[in-house]
DNA sequence: GCAAAAATAATAGTAACACTATCAAGTAGC
DNA sequence: GCTACTTGATAGTGTTACTATTATTTTTGC
């Protein structure tokens, strides 16, 4: 046992390495030029994800980023068009990361059910670093999705966005966690709206630990994945 | 039996007519003057969940809101600070509200597991209209709190006005909820976030239906309120 | 190694936004 | 009729969210 294990963590690594190089795909109108092109890019994404996460989307402005990465406004604009094509930008390389997470940890797992909690433990758990993307501070670009991504669809021109495929990434990561649930409970009838309410729930729960403790039993000894774990599988009648 | 039910909806409705005169009370430090005070202030009140609803948050100015009422800017300035205040004034009247239905609706049900059911179904359910309070469109109030809502504590600030105690009521409504959880199941590990979830989940589910099909079961004949029952029942063990 | 092309920087400018301050006009209570 | 209070009107400030133009630097193709 122990000694397949090891090597289905070796099947893993090598996997990992063979797509180290890999690069997360955004939908390419949601930039002007793509950051990855630049050294300019690619300070524009470092440096977007560390001011947004200290002052807030709100706050945050191209001129201020340009100030920090010693760079005119003006370039900036060369590479998006505004700051919430940007945010999209952001989200979208979060959940093309976390998808790419979610696959990579799953794949291998052959029970239906036994894959369907590794998912919810991909999905639920905070967010770790990861070294193959060296200009993505994963963990704050984790704290921005959780503050900042409904703020990129509760907009009015959310259904002309949807329809350019700006939040497809992330609705075909929902659908994997659907498939999932319904491999592992066919019968079951909501099984879109129990994975939508898993991802986006999992980002509440992670906001409530940080700021209204009194409305969450989630805390560092007790994280949302064992919340939503006992949640999904209760739901679907499956024993932990 | 269906005496007792006719002779318990008499006593709620008479309850209702007790108190059709109530006033929904929000924190008093959100606004500069209290708009249920002077005809101004209802009408500011009125037509600004009109003209949110409408051209949503981002693009409502205190300019606009003027010209739509036939006031000055500087004296709508002259009840809320800025629109962000405005914007806690009409969620936390929506919260209050809500409460007050949760409370009238579930009051009455002696069975623990009846009542959590009710409460699912007041929290979970369309916006239905409430004629008791004129001022207020209860439908438009309830689409804003979906697409608005989490903006007003997804800021920098929510610490600081937490402690203020601005987010007190929709609190409070949550605690409600998890003290339901808790005496239909007083062994369940996680009331809070359970409370919570479904809160905030059904917000979620109600924006998905309107905009992103595709990551939602929910739909017209079988709405959210299905889905979380369902969810609900299950995680806690209960039959239906 | 140089010219052309591309990328970036610098500067200026505009309309809207988010206010603040001041003063005038109306109105309600005593 | 005086006072206090509310509302309206106007003006002004600093910031935001851009756009446009021109200058400078960097890259590249030959």
């Amino acid at each position: 046992m122990i000694v397949l294990l090891l090597f289905l963590r070796r099947i893993i690594l090598d996997m990992e390495k063979l797509f180290s190089n890999l690069t997360i795909t955004v939908h390419p109108k949601i930039y002007l030029k793509d950051p990855e092109s630049s050294d300019l890019g690619l300070r524009i994404i470092e440096h977007s994800i560390l001011l947004v996460d200290e002052i807030g989307f709100e706050a945050f402005t191209f001129k201020k980023l340009g100030q920090r990465i010693g760079s005119n406004e003006s370039s900036i604009y060369r590479y998006f068009e505004n700051k919430h094509k940007l945010l999209l930008y952001l989200t979208n390389w979060y959940w093309g990361w976390l998808e790419y997470k979610l696959v990579m940890e799953t794949y291998s797992i052959n029970s239906p059910k036994d894959k369907l909690k590794q998912a919810l433990e991909v999905i639920t758990r905070p967010v770790e670093m990861d070294a193959s993307f060296s200009h993505i501070d994963e963990v704050k670009l984790g704290q921005i999705v959780v503050n900042e991504f409904s703020k990129s669809y509760l907009t009015k021109e959310v259904d002309d966005e949807n329809k350019e495929g700006y939040f497809s990434i992330y609705k075909r990561l929902i659908h994997r966690v659907r498939d999932m649930i319904l491999e592992a409970c066919p019968e079951y009838k909501h099984p879109a709206s129990l994975a939508s309410t898993v991802v986006d729930g999992a980002l509440h729960q992670h906001f409530l630990m940080d700021h209204f403790t009194s409305i969450t039993d989630c805390k560092k000894s007790s994280p949302p994945t064992v919340f939503f774990k006992h949640l999904v599988l209760n739901t679907l009648n499956i024993d932990a």
